[in-house]
DNA sequence: TTACATGCAAACGGTTTGCAGGGGA
DNA sequence: TCCCCTGCAAACCGTTTGCATGTAA
């Protein structure tokens, strides 16, 4: 995986491509998107950024993030907490892990689905072109923070 | 798979369990969410029974629709269109395709992903409870009416 | 008869938009 | 300098809530 600095170059010189102004505004949304793993909504991009910027708008990061999206440098997900969050480490399709309790968004390395893409995308009858494989469950922290109840496979 | 009829009857029961009324608006509901393939938003559910019962508030749909998510006999899905859809009539988890021009959502059937939800279930170091396979590309259809310019995996 | 469901309207919260002023290139 | 970007506020839209009335059991 590169590194924050270089993925922050990699989305300045994409902007700068498009005739996009680098403003520091904009450049600190980019460094929170490359830096944070887990997968943050508008509105803690918004609270890390003001912590620079204090007069930022939050329609500026939603201005930001549109773009970024477009340019398809980002993953956006809808996870049904009623917010949008959003990967700008990795912009290709991973599988990614919610745990129930703390809510927090991680990757996950399901090695046997390694080539799930691959398999996806050589069917035939469908031309699948992406994917978001989303899975819920009790992080290892929650775990061991208290006796678990849920078992089994139920929906969402 | 069950009928619809059986189906509703299925709901009805689970309802009644839980000390329910079966109100005629409700019956509707039911019997939209367990004939319905294409996984219906609240709007278009609420557009279908209001065929039948003119009258009918959206707030009606809404609360029969959260008492049953509740209960586990529907799953949610968040595609970021901007408003949840919904699969009444199986409520475990499966794969879903979502066709990029005309948005329709259909079941999905990989054969070499039919014990994915074992493969989840059995890891132990995350407690995975629950997952969602959702697919973005081009239906049949939509591939036959036009020549398709997409390729490859891109984001989400 | 009575507790629950309905339907209306207002509230809510995340997201989008319009516009005057500011600043990157 | 020029055009894009910012920040504010209002609009937007799906969803939730409160409450008086209606109705299933």
């Amino acid at each position: 995986m590169k590194t924050v600095e270089t993925r922050v170059q990699e989305l300045v010189e994409k902007l700068r491509g498009q005739d996009c102004r680098i403003t520091p505004q904009r450049l600190a949304i980019l460094h929170v998107l490359a830096s944070s793993r887990l997968h943050p909504s508008v509105e803690q991009i918004f609270a890390k950024v003001k912590g620079d910027f204090p007069t930022t708008s939050i329609a500026t990061v939603y201005k930001t993030i549109s773009l970024l999206k477009e340019m398809g440098e980002l993953i956006e997900f809808s996870f049904g907490d009623g917010s949008n969050h959003y990967d700008g480490r990795d912009p290709f399709p991973h599988p990614h892990f919610i745990c129930r309790f703390c809510h927090r968004i991680e990757d996950l390395e399901i090695p046997e689905l390694k080539d799930i893409g691959a398999r996806l995308a050589a069917r035939s009858d469908y031309r699948i072109t992406g994917y978001q494989l989303n899975c819920w469950g009790i992080c290892p922290a929650c775990h061991a923070a208290a006796g678990q109840t849920e078992t089994g496979l139920g929906a969402g």
